[in-house]
Order: structure tokens, then C-alpha cells, then sequence
DNA sequence: TGCCAGGCCCTCTTTAGGGCCTT
């Protein structure tokens, strides 16, 4: 099985291209079901933290101003995770914010992103809702620390994607999960996967991705 | 001081609107 980086920020804010700013950064390296190593740091980016942020994370503008360079943090996190291919959940949110931040430490991504909000809508479709949170509690994970800090979300989103990969594994009786099948599978639309979750028909799927 | 996004997905849809999810 693939070694899989997964990753979580805290910002400021939503969107980078308005102005919010990485405050911390976790990534940790999946393998073979198991988390083999880990990376954390707050930042500096310069940034100012807003009340709502603050008492969101617990991570506040003292705290921010505190932190090693935003920049050199991110060039930390870029060699830790290295080629891996990585995930993250809501992936579109934390790939704006690894992008932004790395471009601006002189870096540039060029692995994938797997999303576990995305495939957990479609392999995990009857849990009350697909926030991290209400994830671990429905599938019965361990609780890594604070929610809303990066480490604990990102031990979080981790012990998700072994849970998501073991239903995979079942459910199309498959011999491995790699990075590149649940980017393909979080790509399928939902209504085609769930035809095949239902039907119980699974090897249109197995076939699908075995003749790859 | 503290504004703000956008891709995915469902449906009372597709010539659209709105909820979800991340901080």
C-alpha cells in the first residue's frame, strides 16, 4: 500500500486568495494502516488571528507571533512529506492553502490530493454528516486531541482514510488500495458508485480498476 | 478592524438554487 501524507491546516481564514494565512501545519505518513511519523509546527505568517479563529483552535495571535518564519516552516513540511501522495479532509480547502503557502516558501506541489470528505460521502453516505468530527465518532475512532488543532485533525483524518481504505477493501474485495484508486473513486459520480454499492454488483468496479 | 470562497452534490434540476465542508 502506498505511504500516504495527510495533512491539515489551521488558517485565519477560508480562502487564501482573500488574504487568511496558514497559522499551523500537521502532516502525518500513513503506512500500511499505520501512522509511521509525524510533523507539526505553528507559524508566522505575519498574520492577525481573529476572535472567532482564536477561540475556533485555540491558537492565538501570541502564540502565531511566537512561531518560526511561515516560509520556513513550509519548506520543513515540503521535505517531510516529500513525493508522497497525499490527502486531506475537504481536500480542495487544505490544497488552496499548501499551495498558496508553498509558492510563497519558493515551492511547488506536484503529487495529488485524495479528499476523505469526498469519499466518505460516497462509502460512509448514512453517517449523520461528513464533518471530521461526526466522522470518527459514527465510524468509532480514537479521538487524537483538540479538534481544530492540526496534529489531532490530521491523526484524525488519517485513522479515516485506513478506516475508508478497509471498506474498499471489503466492499470490492480488493487486494490493495493505492493513492491513485481513491482519487478515481472519490471522482466517480456518487450515483454510479452507489449503484454499485447497492446492487451489490462489484465487479464492474474490480474490473474497472484491475484493467488499469 | 476583521471583510471574504468554491467545488461537490442533491433535487421540487439541467435555461438553478441551495446545503455541505474546510478555518
Amino acid at each position: 500500500m502506498d505511504t500516504i501524507a495527510v495533512i491539515d491546516f489551521e488558517t485565519t481564514g477560508i480562502s487564501p486568495e482573500h488574504g487568511a494565512r496558514a497559522t499551523e501545519i500537521a502532516a502525518v505518513l500513513v503506512r500500511d494502516g499505520v501512522v509511521v511519523d509525524r510533523y507539526q509546527s505553528l507559524m508566522n505568517a505575519g498574520a492577525w488571528v481573529p476572535p472567532f479563529i482564536e477561540a475556533l483552535t485555540g491558537i492565538s495571535n501570541e502564540m502565531v507571533r511566537a512561531a518560526p518564519p511561515a516560509a520556513k516552516v513550509m519548506r520543513e513540511v515540503a521535505d517531510f512529506v516529500g513525493g508522497h501522495p497525499m490527502a486531506a479532509h475537504n481536500a480542495s480547502f487544505d490544497r488552496k492553502f499548501w499551495d498558496a503557502e508553498l509558492a510563497r516558501a519558493g515551492r511547488s506541489r506536484t503529487q495529488d490530493f485524495a479528499c476523505t470528505m469526498l469519499l466518505a460521502r460516497r462509502l460512509l453516505p448514512h453517517a449523520p454528516n461528513h464533518k471530521l468530527g461526526t466522522l470518527v465518532e459514527f465510524a468509532g475512532l480514537p479521538v487524537a486531541g483538540r479538534y481544530h488543532r492540526a496534529l489531532a485533525d490530521a491523526e484524525m483524518a488519517a485513522s479515516l482514510l485506513v478506516r475508508l481504505e478497509d471498506e474498499l477493501v471489503a466492499r470490492f474485495r480488493l487486494g490493495a488500495v493505492t493513492h491513485g484508486l481513491l482519487c478515481e473513486i472519490q471522482g466517480m459520480p456518487a450515483r454510479e458508485l452507489d449503484r454499485f454499492i447497492r446492487s451489490g454488483t462489484t465487479s464492474g468496479v474490480r474490473a474497472r480498476f484491475f484493467a488499469r
